[in-house]
DNA sequence: ATATCATATGAATGATGATTCATATGAAAG
DNA sequence: CTTTCATATGAATCATCATTCATATGATAT
C-alpha cells in the first residue's frame, strides 16, 4: 500500500465520518415514527380532492349533507363516507337539526394548513405562467 | 289545502332557499376545481411516511440518497423512487457532487406547511393523554 | 476499456382507498 | 304504525400507488 493509498483511504474515511455524522444529527431531531406517521396520515385526509372541496366549503359556511352533495355535483353517499374520514381525523364537527345534519369546521387549524398549501399552489402557478411567457 | 299546509310550505321554501342561497354563495367563493385539484395533489405528496420523513429530515440538512436510504432503513431504490415524486412537486432540488447527489428542500413553504401539520397533530396526541386520564 | 460506486428507472405486485349500489338507521309527519 | 326524507354504512369494484427486483445510466479510478 503507498503513501497515496493511505492518504485516498484517510479522505475516505474522512467523508464517511462526515456522512454519518449528518445522518447521526438528522436521527437526533428527527421525531418519533409515530408521530411522523401521524402527520402523514393527517395530510392523506387532505390529499383528495373531494375532501379538499368540502373543507373548502365549510370554510365559508356550515352546510347541511345534502347542500354538500349538490354543491360538488356528487352522491349522497360519497359525501357521506368522505364526511366520516374528515370526522374520524377530528376536522369537522356535526350537529343533528331534525332531519339534517349540519358539517362545520372543527378546527382553526384546517384554515391554515389549507392556507399554507394554496401559497405554495398559487406560487407553483404563477411561476408556470411566466415559464409559458419564455416559451412564446 | 288548510292554512296550516300553506304556512308550512311557506316554511319549507324558506328553508329551501335558505339552502340554496346557502350553496350559491359557497359557490362562487370557491376556487376552481383545477385549484382545489393542485392543492389536494400537493397534499397527497405530503401524505406518505417515507415522504414526511425525507422532507423532516432534509429539514436539518442536505443529504445525498445513499445517507437517506440509511437514515430511514429503507433500500436506495424506494428512496430514489419517492424523491422523483417530490422533484416532480418542486418541493426539493438537487446538486450533484461527483458519485453523490444531494438533495433540499426547494421551497419555504415545506417547512411552513409540516409545520402547520405537526401543531395539529400534536394538540391531537395532548387531547387523547388527557382523554385516557379520564379512563383510568 | 472496465470495474466499481451512486443513483435512476421500468415493470410487476400487493395494498390502500374512492365511489357505487343496496340497504339500514333516524327523525318527523300523516 | 307506516311513509317519507336525510343520513349512514357494509360490500364490491376499480383505480392509484409504494415497494421490490432487475437493470440502466453516470461518474470516477485503475
Amino acid at each position: 500500500m503507498s503513501g497515496n493509498d493511505i492518504i485516498k483511504n484517510a479522505e475516505k474515511d474522512t467523508h464517511a465520518l462526515l456522512h454519518d455524522a449528518a445522518i447521526e444529527r438528522v436521527r437526533r431531531e428527527m421525531p418519533s415514527d409515530v408521530i411522523l406517521g401521524d402527520l402523514a396520515d393527517l395530510y392523506k385526509v387532505f390529499g383528495d380532492s373531494t375532501r379538499v372541496k368540502i373543507l373548502y366549503a365549510l370554510f365559508e359556511s356550515e352546510l347541511c349533507v345534502c347542500a354538500i352533495a349538490e354543491l360538488l355535483g356528487m352522491t349522497q353517499s360519497a359525501i357521506s363516507h368522505q364526511l366520516r374520514v374528515l370526522r374520524r381525523s377530528k376536522l369537522v364537527g356535526c350537529r343533528r337539526d331534525n332531519k339534517n345534519v349540519f358539517y362545520f369546521l372543527a378546527d382553526d387549524h384546517v384554515a391554515g394548513i389549507i392556507g399554507c398549501g394554496m401559497e405554495h399552489v398559487c406560487e407553483e402557478r404563477d411561476g408556470e405562467e411566466e415559464e409559458d411567457d419564455d416559451e412564446e
